[in-house]
DNA sequence: GTTGGAGTTGACCATACGGTCAGGAAAAGA
DNA sequence: TCTTTTCCTGACCGTATGGTCAACTCCAAC
């Protein structure tokens, strides 16, 4: 019937397992850490033989980078949130708002993260000083700019920065303590008094309201 | 010569050995993870034989469960920091301060807690629903106090608590990102610079000042 | 419908891990 | 000095892990 289909059939198979392989890679690498996962587990929530994921990458390494090389992929993309905006309202308003967004849909990609920045960025070290070193140099600049034009009072751009990552992605790798205090997972509403509040204290604080 | 320490010296040698081990064991938790790191390599950084830690600690989670429990106490203790004080400006002023310090000189441990939450607490969940929590409110509740003096703007206190934890801890949990961006671990000058920075910020978007 | 390569998988392997233990060394008490 | 208790450790064990492989099925192209 679908044509469009029909020749990519062999792809088709490629893709979906690959995809079903990462999603359960995420979730245990989240869970348990790169040590502390298995193949045999991974492979269990992805619903296949273990033998399979070996197939579709060659070890547990390369499937543990291909995992935080995507959630590197979405964060970058959130970031660009930040460009084109008129001022810091505007542009942190919504940066925040991005990854607010992604701690509540990828709270396990930001935890994988996370633990690899803990632990040294053994993988992915070269991003680092790389594609991040570079994006952070330009939004300093632009912060510095607003703060040139009197839109915001002078804060240094690196710590702003450092407060914007730490204080939207504690959401998600705190997400379990959050839960806990909270007795419950966060409502729809709870997430949304907590973006306002993440936005409201860090616009005022640096004198942006 | 030093009889004060001559009647202990079997506790001495125990007690001394334990710190040793605990202290191998932090940093090797903090940099491989629960599931990462191994009684090994541990007792090569202690200087020790595997089966010495077995002597003084059953198992490895035994072990764990004693650095995380460590860690909390020394957080406990910098909460106080905020007991006692006339408002927010100091009180939160002085948190911030302490707990900049604790990342600062207990990276290690601050790494160790995070992954333990991130992992979804599987050893201190008691402490989160007991201890934690009444901290929580009780701080809850004294930020709630300043707000009705006027003393600073209505904020959601449990959402400005978590800014205060990931503001902070970020510095030693995302501490490699940091020093990677910065070309080198930061100086006693940009600590100054970092906490001025966070406390400023927040301070000003709580409007305490 | 036959052929060639992609996809699949149970069985298997070498290794590394947490943990044990027996027996010796060192200290404390008598 | 002799005995008892604590401390120490090399050698060892069962298990679980990451990874391999040969045999198989399925799909697409001719």
């Amino acid at each position: 019937m679908s044509e469009a289909l029909r020749p990519a059939r062999r792809n088709e198979i490629r893709q979906q397992n690959e995809a079903l392989i990462l999603q359960a890679a995420e979730k245990v690498f989240a869970e348990a850490g790169f040590g502390g996962a298995t193949m045999q587990l991974i492979a269990d929530v992805a619903g296949l033989p273990k033998a399979n994921l070996h197939y579709y990458f060659t070890s547990k390494e390369e499937l543990y980078r291909k995992v935080v090389s995507n959630i590197f992929d979405i964060w970058l993309h959130a970031a660009e949130s930040m460009d084109n905006a008129p001022g810091p309202v505007e542009g942190i308003g919504a940066y925040i708002d991005a990854k607010m967004e992604i701690s509540r849909r990828h709270p396990d990609g930001s935890k994988v993260w996370a633990s690899e920045v803990m632990h040294g960025a053994p993988v992915i070290q070269d991003y680092l000083e790389t594609t991040l070193r570079d994006w952070t140099a330009g939004r300093a600049a632009l912060i510095q700019g607003w703060i040139d034009d009197g839109q915001m009072v002078a804060v240094n751009p690196d710590h702003l920065l450092y407060m914007l990552w730490a204080a939207t992605q504690h959401y998600a790798d705190f997400g379990h303590q959050i839960e806990t205090l909270n007795g419950g997972p966060l409502t729809e509403l709870q997430w949304r008094e907590a973006k306002d509040s993440v936005k409201a204290m860090i616009l005022r604080g640096i004198g942006a309201v």
